[in-house]
DNA sequence: ACATCGAGCGTACGGACGTACACATCGCCC
DNA sequence: GGGCGATGTGTACGTCCGTACGCTCGATGT
């Protein structure tokens, strides 16, 4: 028979399929039923492995939180210097987060849900203080909470703002920013 | 007859009723039937005045933008010096954009729209159009790019990250970024 | 070989949703 | 004053939703 019973990468896919779904119709579009149907899975393994919307989300978030944080880190771990470091964070926004559509749209997704529910604030505090404490090997505090601000901000504005950028201002930006006075 | 025809601000309501119930539930959340609700008018109010729910999100947020970029711009307009300009927006970061959870959550539904579709995208273009152009009485172009994202990612981070903020970053990053060198 | 047990599944139910459309009610013109 | 477009409303329909729950069947121990 070709049933499916013992397949314990499941509740994997249940929550890739989860993020995929959510990148592509945000998290207004999600229901278990087209979940099921994008893992192809039952319906019923829906409520069997989650308790809910809210837990799947909650886990599919993390997990996305936790891949482009490994990848922030791994950027900076590779840095000698600090003029490596600077190149480090410029190709973060310019590269890494602005690349693809998919990683955009999650992370504002992750971001309104973290706006209204303290749930999921505790996703983003973590992927934040991940964020600070990898610039803070080559910057001091108070600089790297600013750069962490600025490559927040350099990302939206780079994705949601058709005007195109000026060339060597981001590069520009993270001087400003990493020169103290 | 307590009828209520004749009332001609019912399409305001209804669209104010709108963006108070995407801050508390999200845009997943909202119905024609809670919004109709909400506002006190029919059902039937709804499709009568909005082609469909996409619509009058749209409207909804054109409005909500034009406010916030209403009060961006005066701020930037009473400043008449520099450090006048430069204590403007502190203020727009710590006062005007982390004041309400409303504004908040409000933002954030709306850049997740417009990371997804380019309809909204529309929205966010010309409110940081007018931003730029606002900062533009005080600064070069270039660094009124940066201020920009600077205010976005400050904005975000006080707002998602629950580690208190050390007194002066704010102050501090505005220095570091409108002095170029 | 087979009994047992619990993990996993399919289905069916009640409710909320958006929308179409027939109808009520109004302002206006004669 | 009374008929008639235009404006606005109530309702009913088909769709899709989440979840509860009884049943199936594979794994395991003997």
């Amino acid at each position: 028979m070709t049933t499916r019973r013992y397949d314990p990468d499941r509740r994997d896919r249940i929550i890739d399929a989860c993020l995929d779904l959510v990148a592509e119709v945000g998290v207004a579009g999600v229901s278990h039923r087209k979940v099921a149907a994008r893992a192809d899975v039952p319906l019923g393994s829906m409520t069997y492995h989650f308790a809910g919307m809210d837990e799947l989300l909650r886990e599919a978030f993390g997990r996305f939180a936790r891949t482009v944080s490994d990848g922030f880190e791994r950027r900076m771990r590779e840095a000698t210097d600090l003029d490596g470091a600077r190149a480090a964070v410029v190709a973060i926004i310019t590269e890494d987060l602005f690349g693809t559509q998919r990683d955009l749209v999650l992370t504002h997704e992750l971001y309104t849900l973290a706006a209204r529910e303290p749930a999921y604030r505790a996703l983003t505090n973590a992927w934040m203080a991940r964020s600070r404490a990898a610039l803070e090997r080559h910057f001091d505090p108070a600089t790297a909470r600013l750069l962490d601000a600025l490559i927040e901000g350099l990302t939206i504005h780079r994705a949601l703002d058709t005007e195109a950028p000026l060339p060597g201002t981001v590069t520009e930006a993270v001087r400003r920013v990493t020169t103290p006075r």
